[in-house]
DNA sequence: ACAATGTATGCATGTTTCCGAATATAGAAT
DNA sequence: ATTCTATATTCGGAAACATGCATACATTGT
């Protein structure tokens, strides 16, 4: 039995919270799933930066994409976590004008978002996939791991 | 008014949370303060070492120190954070034994711990100060920061 | 083959971590 | 007062790690 270390456990999960890009990306999908493109169009940076942010909340098993199409789409994984974080941001925030500190996002779909979904969602009709609707995609595997 | 980004902020009091000895250091402080021998004693890690681990924790203020003579106490600055923290705790166990991954801490007075405090309650009478227990300490100064 | 979308790799730069040594600070002894 | 001891903090540096970018690679669909 190998000694697992909780606090060891707890400190790794919290590095890859402490990141204000990925805490954005967080937040960002409580609302809802979002493709890769989507993230990148609101965070404005570059789309392997928002990649390498995602990797990192993937491998702590704090997001998980779906694939569909060439379009992944991430979403939270564990709401509890989601939760929880939100109940952070109220301390971190400790009186402030926390709606000023964390001002909400643009909600639904960006023009300058190039994927589909977002596209039609722009033109006012509602969504409808050209490849028709698959059931579930394959879940995006993480990086191999130690 | 310079542009506050709330997730700065909570990005950065989770950075110093995200480290397994402060988070050791956070948990023991939870039930009572203890001086920085104590710590170092329970830790088993050089003084200062410990040392340095609170001043990053004293830095978020999520410490304080009270200084009597020679020996300065730490206590948690906001229980808030430490029940959220102890929250996160679960959160982190997720399913597994949290007993096991997190062992309670050997309660009370250590021989190892030279404070004055300790050696009194270790050997069998309860705590009297030798100098008399002044009403408060003077707090510990923080370092200058930008 | 080609274009579109995401992911991984390599690298320069900066930050964290940890250690040992030096420094401060408070009290006691001479 | 001066020195001595005990406690705690800070400094300087080496190794490990994180960050952000540019580029290369992989996958899917046309």
């Amino acid at each position: 039995m190998t000694t697992v270390d909780g606090y060891e456990l707890q400190a790794r999960l919290l590095r890859a919270l402490s990141h204000p890009v990925r805490l954005r990306i967080l937040n960002l999908l409580v609302k809802r799933e979002a493709c890769v493109c989507h993230l990148t169009a609101v965070l404005r940076r570059p789309q392997p930066y928002v990649s390498q942010q995602l990797a990192v909340l993937r491998d702590e098993h704090l997001v998980a994409g779906r694939r569909e199409g060439t379009i992944v789409y991430y979403r939270i994984s564990d709401h509890h976590v989601a939760a929880w974080l939100s109940h952070g941001r109220q301390l971190a925030a400790d009186g402030e004008d926390s709606s000023a500190m964390f001002p909400p996002v643009p909600e639904g779909a960006l023009p300058d978002c190039p994927c589909p979904a977002c596209q039609a969602e722009h033109s006012g009709g509602h969504h409808q996939s050209q490849s028709g609707d698959a059931a579930a995609g394959q879940p995006v595997r993480a990086r191999d791991q130690s």
